[in-house]
DNA sequence: TAGAAAGGTGTTAGCGCTAACATGATAGCG
DNA sequence: CGCTATCATGTTAGCGCTAACACCTTTCTA
């Protein structure tokens, strides 16, 4: 009795909520079988699982998914790092992931690195400590040190927006082909002298491929292929402020290749107070898009990359994979489209 | 020695993990030893800790933030729950609480209902289960059986975007004064025949309370205050859509009120391709505050809502709570700001 | 009809960590 | 010098759940 006083004082929550083991004398079962009841219904008999179920509805029972992970050494997370939560581009790949996991019944665990590899190898860590079921992050770029913790970790790794020589699965799209498909949409169009504006290159470093992409395909043409750094990544205001820098320092400039179609619908609307004509004054072009840029009069040509469907695709050949079957290609490439507005 | 074997051979993982026993092992300390040096450095002499920490990077340790929640009974979750992801309104609030947060060392756990209510009760019981800190959640209401779980519950609760009556604390703004502040600039200009256009008003409820301080104000002056509803909840196109609908059913309006900003720009952009003078041939004004319609030529006139603010505030007053501080006021108002352009 | 297979449930022993209490050493004090 | 206070560390006992295995019953098979 007194041993029994002495370690009912040692119990850390007096009034906690109520457990499984609650639940099953209420039902008249073994704590196992409460717990098969809802993890593994087929293995419990009807009539029992219904009276379970009774009496979990009855005591109040919301499952401690804390000690089932712990127990089972699995949890349904699913970690997800982006760069960034301020460009929409992360945010609907996102959307993608979060409602195809989401119907599976896993639940994301959302980090954001602010381009930062060191804070990305803090996340993964982090994330790894919690049991995750997958990995899920933005590029193919990560610390040594980041990149040896995913190495051994035996669970799905997904690399997605770009595609290249990943950890395990790969869902993405090659960015310098796409710089170099509008580079040519530029020259067929008749623009000899477009200038790149990028923004935080090193950072943004997709965009950097793409300015690649676009460099190539010019300079085999024999044009140059100058490129202008703006501070802000990605906004309409910093897009203005673009056209003003080209139209200061390149003066005989027929087209701008904006690095997306924030800084291109940007530089779009500002054209209009400066009084030029897009395109036959200066073309602008971008990337991403945008419902904003098909808006726009004259509509913006940009390139389309479906990064809901990423984020769709990557979570379903992570769910494969979970649920143990095949996947046919560990590389898989989303692909783009060129859509040609009236700006270039 | 057979017993020995029996046991190794019940073992759930082979080679799972280093664990903070072999940490402790390898510094030649005691497990609770291992454990203070990383959640509780103070209390801990230095040089063991350094020793610790040594051993931890030597063996490549992980901590197993599973269990540490199983055993402390609390995780570093914060539970967030919004509507929807599509809505950039919410993407905002929810960069402000991570930002927060996150610099806290909390992790969000993020839940989207889908603006269903039932689906919110699920999360918030998956969420309890998970020892949440705390939980974030936009609005506020909720189904009879969520509300009697949250407040049972003894952790804090915070509820944003509006502004009322709520479980525990309450950041956001009042709607309805945002719909008469918009409507009495209306009047002011010389709009007497507005119509009200949103979507989907029976998820977008603040919306509606939007509509119904608008319609307060024109009634009060005398005047109707008709209401179109579109079936897409904030796109430029259905905005678009809006601007047709309006024309076509009450040519004599001279001014429409939109719901949001995406609908708003949507309209403006619009009205350039059917030749319609914004003012003078109608006035639109928006809600939100977002940078596209500050870049239009006319400026959108609209109501800013700062919303990462809210969050960061939102955020800060969790945190508040969960450091034992003093909570000033548990509902709080953010308030908003009319910004006046040429659109009307 | 014996034996195997399948179905349904229970017992035991942890998962890896930390709360609570315990202990020993050192310092501070009159 | 004995007393308490403080610091540094250790021992013990779970947190609430599930994996692994065990066992009994019922059904199927040859």
């Amino acid at each position: 009795m007194s041993n029994r006083d002495t370690q009912r004082t040692r119990r850390r929550r007096g009034a906690s909520q109520p457990t499984l083991r609650e639940v099953a004398e209420a039902a008249g079962v073994s704590a196992i079988t409460a717990s098969r009841a809802l993890n593994a219904p087929e293995r419990v008999n009807e009539d029992t699982r219904a009276r379970i179920l009774e009496a979990m509805e009855r005591v109040g029972y919301v499952p401690n998914l804390v000690a089932g992970s712990l127990a089972s050494a699995r949890s349904r997370f699913i970690a997800v790092i982006v760069p960034s939560l301020e460009n929409s581009v992360f945010i609907e790949v996102i959307r993608g992931l979060q409602a195809t996991f989401e119907a599976r019944g896993y639940q994301i665990l959302l980090g954001n690195t602010d381009y930062d590899l060191e804070r990305e190898h803090q996340l993964v860590r982090t994330f790894l400590g919690w049991s995750c079921s997958a990995l899920v992050t933005a590029g193919l770029r990560h610390s040594p040190a980041c990149r040896a913790l995913l190495e051994q970790w035996d669970k799905p790794v997904m690399e997605v927006m770009e595609l290249g020589d990943g950890l395990d699965l790969n869902v993405g799209l090659d960015h310098r082909e796409a710089g170099r498909c509008m580079a040519r949409h530029l020259l067929e169009r008749g623009h000899r002298r477009s200038v790149f504006v990028g923004a935080c290159l090193d950072r943004d470093y997709r965009a950097l491929m793409r300015y690649e992409g676009h460099r190539e395909v010019f300079e085999n043409a024999g044009h140059a292929a100058p490129l202008i750094e703006l501070e802000e990544l990605g906004s309409l205001e910093a897009g203005a402020g673009g056209l003003d820098r080209v139209m200061a320092s390149h003066r005989d400039a027929d087209a701008i290749h904006f690095a997306n179609d924030d800084l291109a619908a940007g530089a779009l609307l500002h054209s209009v107070r400066l009084g030029l004509q897009v395109p036959d004054d200066i073309a602008i072009a971008g990337f991403n898009g945008l419902p904003l840029g098909q808006q726009l009069t004259p509509r913006l040509t940009t390139i389309r990359s479906p990064r809901e469907a990423m984020g769709r695709q990557a979570a379903e050949q992570v769910l494969r994979r979970l649920d143990d079957r095949r996947v046919t290609r560990r590389r898989r490439d989303i692909g783009f489209e060129l859509l040609v507005g009236e700006s270039t």
